[in-house]
DNA sequence: ATACATCTTGGAGCCGACTCCAAGTCAAAC
DNA sequence: GTTTGACTTGGAGTCGGCTCCAAGATGTAT
């Protein structure tokens, strides 16, 4: 049953990422070399994709290529989070993340105070837009200093269940 | 009882953005041109202050700047929500930033899972390594929308730095 | 009045991340 | 056997977003 291959096309319309940019992460290896048929052309299996993916993934949570290297070597490597360098790395950015998750969080309430307010007629509010606004101003109170202590949920706590469900196998 | 107002450094201080990138957002017309005192020099308010802010969060998370406009627009005039149009942009923009966030939190998790998996004196874990591998698989699987599909911006890129603090201050 | 600090401007330069060639290889299709 | 098509390479170009000058104005401290 020979494993599933995928031309580097496939690969980029299965990942959105497109041929040259696939090519592009391999020259600054944040792709492992490809392997390659007879005639030189680059296959992909399903981990190649997932990588990929997950690279696609981090990117648009604003994350620099090269800070993905840590991240790609946990997730390419098994034993990887044992070196205590790297694991810091992951720490670090896990912090990262959950700020970005929480300035995000605060954005998506920005915004809907912003379409509440345009919906002229709802008359419920009790906000001034003044007050909209001074509720604004702490965005930037809580984000300087680490919002990992605003715990959007138990940062070390097993995350099992979390608001999105996802990652638990269906 | 005069409006506080700040220097250009201040406001650089207080908001995390350089004074150069200050002065760049004005050029571009993403902040307004700022009040100037008698000798020239630039000054700003609370207000100011705020919208720089709200700009460094929406950078944080990853947005182009160009996708800010019609963001700020919406934090500037108080009746903008009216406007269908930005109404529309709003809506997107929210979605976007509620499957930036489940793809982020996808990413804490896959970072716990790794932490976890490397604290080898644990021992209790059930999971094979191989087994949190196919986990891993469902990132996408599980997100066929939201992580691959979710190029609403053609591409995000860029958070702000953490190590290279030039105008941090310690 | 001389030094400094803080601002101003315009413009050049830089870096990351693509994106787009041009020229070439190879395999199958006509 | 030549055309078509999907690939290969290396390298150049682009674009967004800063970042860093240099030259100059103004203000305060000595």
């Amino acid at each position: 049953m020979a494993e599933q291959t995928f031309t580097i096309k496939q690969a980029a319309e299965q990942t959105g990422i497109s041929e040259d940019t696939i090519r592009f992460y391999e020259k600054i290896m944040l792709l492992p070399q490809a392997e390659r048929k007879e005639n030189g052309h680059r296959v992909y299996r399903k981990e190649d994709i997932y990588r990929i993916k997950l690279i696609s993934c981090l990117k648009k949570t604003g994350m620099p290529l090269e800070a993905m290297r840590p991240f790609l070597a946990a997730s390419a490597d098994n034993a990887s989070a044992e070196y205590p360098e790297l694991v810091d790395q992951l720490r670090s950015h896990r912090e990262n993340i959950v700020n970005q998750i929480s300035s995000l969080q605060q954005i998506v309430d920005f915004i809907d105070i912003k379409l509440e307010e345009g919906r002229p007629r709802k008359a419920s509010s009790d906000q001034s837009q003044d007050e909209v606004l001074e509720d604004h101003k702490e965005i930037e109170q809580i984000k300087p200093i680490s919002v990992v202590e605003m715990s959007y949920f138990p940062a070390y706590a097993k995350m099992d269940k979390l608001p999105t469900g996802r990652l638990t196998e269906e």
